[in-house]
DNA sequence: ATTTAACCGAACAACAAGTTCGGTATCGTA
DNA sequence: TACGATACCGAACTTGTTGTTCGGTTAAAT
């Protein structure tokens, strides 16, 4: 790939990213992005079809380094829930820069919608084996929420717990052990 | 108030429903909600400075039923949180037909926040003589977004269990009891 | 050094937002 | 029933956004 793609690429993926810090999605215009990433028009739109483009674009770069980068160390291994959240923090912790401010932003729902697929692949295989009275996708939407209202809380509190002390919390509140 | 500003009103209302049924919110434009509606479009504007103030007051109307209408008869009586919650199911199921179809829609996130707003009051108030090593802010997150998931799923199914099976499967998966 | 491809930016058409205003229809009330 | 108030209508208009086009410029690759 092109040195001055990549550059282009992010530099528009910084300025979306602070024009989000500062208003919502839906208010964000083309014309501010590429002010803000100094790229001409034409550029945009030869890299993105249209906005929407462009914020599957992100999130699709910024979730596969969460969960798909990593081929999951603990899969096979033991079935430890408590492990494998504490690892997927991890990995969050590494992205902070990058995840704190669009997920905490006015347009935060928008970016939880991709984390919560990829969280709701990582509980589906661990409740499989899993046997009560509730429904399986229920528990699967209960885990999959609760979890990332967790992440939330941990972001906003600047990530001073320590993973597994995060992972633990959750463990704390969730009835499935 | 003025008969035909009600008339005007619901018929925004709805036109806003049914096109939030259809495609994302940021993607509907004030001329196919007047179209919809078969309203002049000084009318709208008469009514609501903008897209967003139709979208925040809906919401108010939509909420206010639910959690504000009724004074909880179950506050200083006892704490029984399984209770108060299937007493609010009862409210939603209420409210089932102008809730599901925008809770459900691509734009859901949009009306979460305003039902999660009212869920962390209610929850609030439940837990505030709790005890355990848990961070307060964790515990209210977790129980406001588990149990707005729940509510999601319950909308989904068609609301085909009751309200206390539903609020006995939300029991079956936290731990505070 | 040369070729290839990306970037620039101005100009443009299509469309949407929000305002204004004179005219019409409907409401509440006497 | 009549009358005054007021809500609605809709066309016209300004301003701003979108997405495209195209000829010229710059920088990467080899």
């Amino acid at each position: 790939m092109d040195r001055r793609q990549k550059k282009t690429r992010t530099a528009i993926f910084c300025a979306f990213r602070a024009l989000l810090e500062k208003k919502r999605y839906d208010h964000i215009t083309v014309q501010e992005i590429i002010d803000e990433a100094n790229v001409g028009r034409s550029t945009f739109y030869a890299h993105f079809e249209t906005k929407d483009s462009l914020l599957n674009a992100m999130c699709e770069e910024l979730f596969y380094h969460i969960f798909e980068d990593d081929p999951c160390p603990w899969v096979g291994r033991d079935n430890d829930l408590e492990k494998k959240l504490s690892h997927t923090l991890w990995h969050i912790r590494d992205r902070k820069n990058d995840l704190s401010g669009i997920l905490l932003s006015d347009s935060g729902e928008l970016f939880m919608r991709y984390f919560k697929e990829h969280l709701r692949a990582m509980f589906e295989m661990y409740i499989s084996g899993y046997k009560n009275d509730v429904p399986k996708d229920f528990m699967l939407n209960h885990l999959v929420g609760s979890f990332a209202e967790a992440v939330l809380w941990w972001i906003r509190e600047d990530m001073k717990t320590s993973p597994e002390e995060t992972a633990g919390y959750f463990m704390k509140m969730t009835k499935i052990c």
